[in-house]
DNA sequence: TACATTTGTAAGTAATTACTCACTTTATTG
DNA sequence: CAATAAAGTGAGTAATTACTTACAAATGTA
């Protein structure tokens, strides 16, 4: 991996998750990464391509962070470990995060939008807590706490970006997170 | 409101709504609709105007549906018909309430992006409802079901365009929306 | 050193974009 | 009816888009 082509993945990611995949212009990235743009298809061939490569590197970058949830074994553990996955992995990699939500609209070539393997890997995980926890409907459990961790995500990286929220101004994501452990805690 | 100043809205809602604003244009909403596409100008000044116009007819045909909620006293239907509110919408307003989610992510050029005012009616409403029922944390207990609303929304959504879901194939949107009430009958 | 491959560039290109303009047709109104 | 305004058209335009191509510099390798 040349220095030159790093700049380029990295300039990418940062304009594909400020104003979006479509919205940039590879004259744009070329532009900002201080290369020729013809460099950008020489290493990926075409837009998709770069996107592909961006995407391939993130999901690499996440596994470490979804990787405790997956081997924790204490079902409380693993839903408090779950609760806290959106906050971390935001922080960490907020670009990506940003990046992925905004994906889940673009129609793609191939196909529509599928979900990221570990995002199916963490479902499991909590079906799995439910059901060793005795819930009466372990899947209908997990589906909600997926779905509020979906919103949960989404609040903290509007938060972080535009340094405004979905939910209301003087929104308290800590506040949000401990009262989510404490209703799973049982 | 001329029949095809009235077509053109409704086009451009369908396309803006299935491939996104930035990505389309102008030319495709005109070919659609059967009329010229210099038309769309002389009626919306630009292609942000026909947006504006679109958002607020849009606005005006919610309402109805967030009244109900609004005007509810017993605290306990105020959460019922709350958790009601996504499918509902979703099902009558299928390409409002999708474009609404996508333009979370479109900045526009007067500022950041900015909730609906209803949105935040909603909130208020379910403040009074958790105070009354007295949840300790009404504020954060409002925020949780609205994350938890805000995916629910997204969800049955995808599901009614990609026939896909962000939650796993075979989720069951019925049992989700019942077992939710449950948790909030207290 | 010699030579082949990779990395990089600058100047294109055809297609598409939002938008304009000169003009005609249809409604409205006094 | 006559005159004014509104609705509608079609052929532009300048700017921008993703991508190509011909060529040069750097790097590896024998």
């Amino acid at each position: 991996m040349t220095e030159k082509k790093e700049l380029i993945l990295q300039t990418a990611l940062r304009l594909f998750s400020e104003q979006g995949y479509e919205a940039t212009p590879t004259s744009r990235i070329a532009k900002e990464a201080g290369v020729s743009e013809g460099l950008i298809f020489r290493h990926f061939e075409n837009k998709e391509g770069l996107l592909s490569a961006i995407l391939a590197l993130g999901e690499i970058r996440i596994l470490p962070h979804v990787q405790p949830v997956l081997s924790e074994k204490k079902p409380v553990r693993i839903l408090e470990r779950l609760i806290d996955l959106p906050a971390q992995i935001v922080a960490a990699e907020p670009q990506f995060w940003t990046l992925q939500a905004r994906l889940k609209w673009l129609q793609r070539q191939n196909g529509t939008y599928q979900p990221p393997q570990y995002y199916l890997d963490i479902f499991a995980k909590a079906v799995e807590a439910f059901t060793a926890l005795d819930y009466k409907k372990p899947s209908e459990e997990a589906q909600i706490l997926m779905l509020t961790l979906d919103g949960l995500g989404q609040s903290i990286m509007m938060q972080s970006i535009h340094n405004q929220s979905i939910m209301k101004n003087d929104s308290n994501t800590e506040g949000v997170i401990s009262l989510l452990k404490k209703k799973y805690k049982k």
